[in-house]
DNA sequence: GATGAATGAGCCTTCATTCAT
DNA sequence: GATGAATGAAGGCTCATTCAT
């Protein structure tokens, strides 16, 4: 009796502590070990839980990890639109876009690692016997898309070279993987900031028109 | 009796024979399904032998995982270093290295779609608790390392831009793959020229020092 | 302190309240998905309790279980016995019993569907390995005891045929079972003392001795 | 090489046998603790089998569990028909059927236990949420089709009292089961003949017409 | 006393590996 | 030496029961 309201917000909370500590526990775990080798008793214990509390917040392990994407996807996709909606030209929708997806990498380096497990799976179209594969990577596949429609738009300005967008689409990505990685693998010492100069001056080198200007300026923030 | 050294041919070329033919399907069910999702019995039904006569070739599943990196890793090392001696300048070897790697992988499209289910985990050091992890990449690594001291050798040489050559090295790796699995998702159509050529283009604008020349005169073969 | 008399009085008062929703609750969670596939926590949430005041009154699943069995098979004997004491003749007893049967689980048709999930395993001795089992279904072990008995009378008195007391009084309560899962199966829509009536013709053609009369006569009420 | 002919044979056969094991054991498992309270383990333990081999076999414990139904059921079904095919009158079926019906469980008297553990759930329409219920049980439902169609017969002939077919079908199976746990109960020791005529009797005091002759005729075997 | 979240033992099922034929 | 049937350890998931609040 009493206030049910209050009742359900306070199970509510629980309920999203519960999900955050198991996505976090997950997300080190698949870093540490992938999915298949980490066990849901692990993701439990690394969580503080007990697996029957797990199952309450999660139905499996398949949608844990799905959740975990979805999710940390879901952020990074935000904000890289945040991004894009703040800046004026292509170029610098694509470079502020960098700085956003290092930024959100340095701030997760357990997904980040959890993804430098996979390949480019997700590029690849839905393959013929594991179209659950590629819903795992909806939000990869999501990012990609709205990567090679700005390069679409920045090839029509001038402002990078007039190849398939979506090549470049995932080439991009796939040298921010190179960059977080070996940032990684040298100890994380690298500040966000460098990662994203070093990214901005491979991004000229590789995709941009030049036109004059040795270097695009750095867009405003 | 009689001859024990033919008897000992005989059975080290049967046994080559079934080796040949397990990592065959190894490759295919990989490409197709994963290493997780891959059983046993899939792959000795692919390969047209039986469960036992696998296991009398290879010990277990981890280590036909790993000869088959092993083998087809070091037969592209191989040709990469034919490459190399061939080549007058660090750049050339560079350039001559793309087109061997490209042309390797488009000749073994199932062993290409294997790597690219796998991120750049074989470029991290190895990680705390699956060293074995790191071993299946060993010629993974013995690439990387020999693109690193080649991309040494061009910095020297003022061919390529001065950055840590582990950093170009992997770039330059990853640059292959997003092309590779480009190539794959649209339907394997290009020639391996074509492929080679697009890459090269993308190379000269990665890495490249530019001197005057705007493009690098394509190595004699 | 104070009046620890009336305050047992509320106590016992609160319990034989929860006792009576869960019990009901249980009645009609068995009926609808079987003993095992109902959860404590359903038949909670039927009653509107928390699992723990389920457990305050019963301590287990199974003593839920049997405790149902129990009550409701008791008041059953119980009516029966009264109905015994009423009648003249043995035959006069079993046709009132028939009614007394009949009306009971006409008035508690979870308690019947219940029931005829189940087949005559109460009536098979103590199983090697499942004495639990007969635990259970002890109020039906005394009630076909209760008729075995009256068999045993009326087959002296010669109102029925002479065969194993034990076997008719089975037969004939398979025969209701029959009879009330038909009434079920056909919507519940034939009143009780139809019911009894199709039950009574049933029971002379199979038990009566017939000695002139075509049907006994109704026993008084 | 060789024969494959032959080796598929010795496949089939040995599937055959380990069928027939695991159907054996499975009857006796259900027989004595019913589907819930079994285990896969116990099942194959019960057969000298291991799990896996088991699960070579079927796929499913849900699946034993119908194929036994299926298997004993169809045998059991068969035999009534062929059984119907020899008798001139209804009623002759009718009778010839609880012979063979006897006989059958007689010699399986296993399954004849595991069955009395159920009531006549299986004469229950489609429950609302446990269709796969009324699947297993399906062939005791045809079978309850095939003997109330005989009893439409019976009664058009005059041979049976004018009653509902499907109420005297049910009426007629729930006697088959009292008799026979009955003779369960008491140890076997009855014969089939001498249990067949008791049911004899019984049923022609419930069902038959009484014109003139006191018993009907033993129908020809 | 009441609650219902937390627990974890236990079950079904899979599949890498072995070994009798 | 070849086979593939047999094995059983291990993991995902459920749910009866407990106990902190």
């Amino acid at each position: 009796m009493a206030r049910p309201r209050a009742l359900a917000a306070a199970r509510q909370a629980r309920t999203d502590i519960y999900r955050r500590l198991v996505l976090d526990a997950a997300e080190r775990c698949f870093a540490r070990s992938g999915f298949e080798a980490t066990k849901i008793q692990d993701i439990a214990a690394e969580a503080g839980l007990s697996v029957g509390s797990l199952y309450g917040v999660f139905p499996g392990k398949r949608e844990l990890h799905a959740a975990l994407q979805e999710e940390r996807g879901a952020e990074l996709l935000g904000r890289a639109q945040e991004a894009t909606a703040r800046q004026a030209s292509p170029l610098d929708v694509l470079l502020e876009g960098i700085r956003v997806y290092v930024e959100f990498f340095v701030a997760h380096p357990d997904y980040l690692r959890m993804n430098l497990r996979h390949g480019i799976a997700w590029a690849l179209g839905p393959s013929r016997e594991a179209s659950e594969q590629t819903e795992q990577y909806a939000a990869w596949r999501q990012g990609f898309e709205l990567a090679a429609a700005i390069f679409r738009q920045a090839i029509e300005a001038g402002q990078v070279i007039d190849e398939d967008p979506a090549l470049l689409a995932k080439t991009m990505i796939a040298m921010h993987q190179v960059h977080l990685a070996d940032w990684i693998e040298n100890g994380m010492t690298l500040s966000a900031a460098e990662l994203v100069e070093r990214i901005h001056r491979h991004f000229h080198r590789t995709f941009a028109t030049h036109r004059g200007e040795p270097h695009a300026r750095v867009p405003t923030r």
